[in-house]
DNA sequence: AATGAATGAGGATTCATTCAT
DNA sequence: GATGAATGAATCCTCATTCAT
């Protein structure tokens, strides 16, 4: 997740990620980061500018590669169904697969301790606007209904982001079946007539 | 919104809540509180045991709310499509007039600040598990897919507050011919066939 | 010296004083000067801004202090000689009783740490204008050389300065007579012919 | 001004000196000074035990330059009333000539960081014992009144640093008239009769 | 009940100095 | 000799909480 890093970074990064998770934000300080990670507080502050750096940072990463891994295996020539399907599977997949960068996305994208910055860069290099063309694309060929795009890649990411936070609060299962329904759900929704 | 509470616990719930809306929680001081409520941290801490106490009893007091608006006008006599449309544009309405309960319930439902007795409440008095029983009715008439209806409850309301969210965000308007498409299309994606 | 000040900021502006004296800006940290003063740095944050704002609160309060003392017992009806030695005997005179106030004036009169708000205040507080004003006084009597009383005082101050500084590092004795002689020699080098 | 310096020490010499009156002692970091001079750090310790081993170096320097200037052209066979106008020139001059050395010398003269041991280096390379000669000599030739010439000394010396300092301020301006004037001044303040 | 001054542990950050390369 | 990454004690300051009035 963070092989551009280097070996201080990513252990500052690592660590971050995982406290941030376990306890919160305002309960992640410096001095426990330093302990967690083993990097002496004077260090961390030679790699990154501030704490808001070490988070804008653990941002991007974390958008980069989940943007990677979704786009990886994306075929062009593709019917949209088939992309659409395994955008959403990949999605699901990365997202559980790697949970506290999830989570993490989940809790910070709309604090004010990203900056705007940030998430533009973010957008850039996530997920987001690949998708929104795939929709485009199929509102064009008439398959969807005529609606903006990027609202139904939030409706579509919504339920997505609802359904991964309750199987990891182990409040539903989901299962590669249920991924699966989810999926067709999606998919039936947007579809015209 | 905050009715059952005596005179001085209102203003300091009101403003926490503000407060915590513009800023965030760790910027979100007891003197800051005290200040803007004009009522003193002495006072406060009279009315509350400590600052997570006042969180929490803002969280519970704003999904007792929220329930009670989305089920105010439901009638078990009408058919369930009528309810399911009833139910899914109250919670779209509700979250869209007071935006800063919903934002608070958004960022504070997943978060360790809020007990899990404190959830386990909610749970009682809020909408999640009227609606739940609303779709559990829908599948025993096979009118939904034989999917856990947590699930489905779950996958629709990640699509509201994402639309509701990045209508905030002013990334989408979400206007009521919208409302009424997007909850079309959750009906959509659950149908039987 | 902080009469107008209330007991914890006296004890505060005092206990700095005495340190910064001592030590140096640098080597006087808020928990020193919490611990010496025996008030907690909470408290001091409490009725200090900030350590900039307890070294300029110092500094006024020597400055309108010094004023005083030095301003309070001459008399505009007296002939300009006689006003011209109590002025200085005056300002030797609150030099020496007061060293730690002296010793902090002239260190940080120049330094950044000190507001430039703050230096104008002290000047419209201090012995500087009144002093001025007597010497443009005994230029149009002309009784002194025709320079800028500006300078003239400058001038003076800074023979007294360095006379009381190398009094207290014992490099010269400053006694009762040469305080005359050193007086009478200021009075001789602006005399007219 | 540091001559007898390598290149290297040169560099950290010069840039500590302009960064010091710029900024100020504290926010005179030795990371800056690295930055700065392009000299690493590592370099600067193999140079200077510490920090303030370069403070103190600086110190010795710069009174030894002074002490040279100062002295450099007077010529003993002259008549006490000259080398004193000529030394008291060559002060102001060396002084406004080289403003970050005036004041540094102004600033740190008094400071504990300052070690004993260099201001006694620093008096006998100074303009400071030469010049008490030079009153010594007029005392005995029954020219100036019979004060300890140390004492005398420190007189005129304060009203020259308090005139400098106020032209550097632009709280004053020290034409070269001025000058003439001022030396004139002391000289008549310290006349017999 | 109400006040707000007082507390001090804990926060983010800096910086003189060291030391492996 | 030269480098600059690494260290961690110490800095200023904040803030949840208490308690005398």
């Amino acid at each position: 997740m963070f092989e551009r890093y280097n070996k201080v970074q990513r252990a500052v990064l690592e660590t971050t990620l995982r406290i941030i998770n376990q306890k919160e934000l305002q309960a992640t300080s410096m001095s426990l980061i330093a302990k967690e990670s083993k990097v002496s507080t004077g260090s961390i502050y030679h790699y990154f500018q501030s704490k808001e750096d070490i988070i804008n940072e653990l941002y991007k990463a974390i958008v980069t590669f989940t943007g990677d891994v979704v786009m990886k295996d994306i075929d062009a020539n593709q019917p949209v169904q088939a992309r659409f399907r395994r955008v959403w599977e990949n999605i699901i997949g990365v997202s559980m697969k790697h949970p506290e960068g999830f989570q993490f996305i989940e809790q910070y994208s709309f604090s004010p301790y990203i900056y705007e910055e940030s998430k533009l860069e973010a957008y850039k290099v996530g997920w987001c606007n690949p998708v929104e063309k795939l929709y485009s694309e199929a509102i064009e060929q008439k398959l969807f209904i005529d609606m903006e795009p990027k609202l139904l890649v939030q409706m579509h990411y919504g339920s997505i982001v609802y359904l991964v936070k309750a199987d990891l609060q182990k409040y539903i299962e989901l299962t590669e079946d249920a991924v699966q329904h989810v999926i067709t759900s999606a998919w039936k929704s947007v579809l015209r007539s």
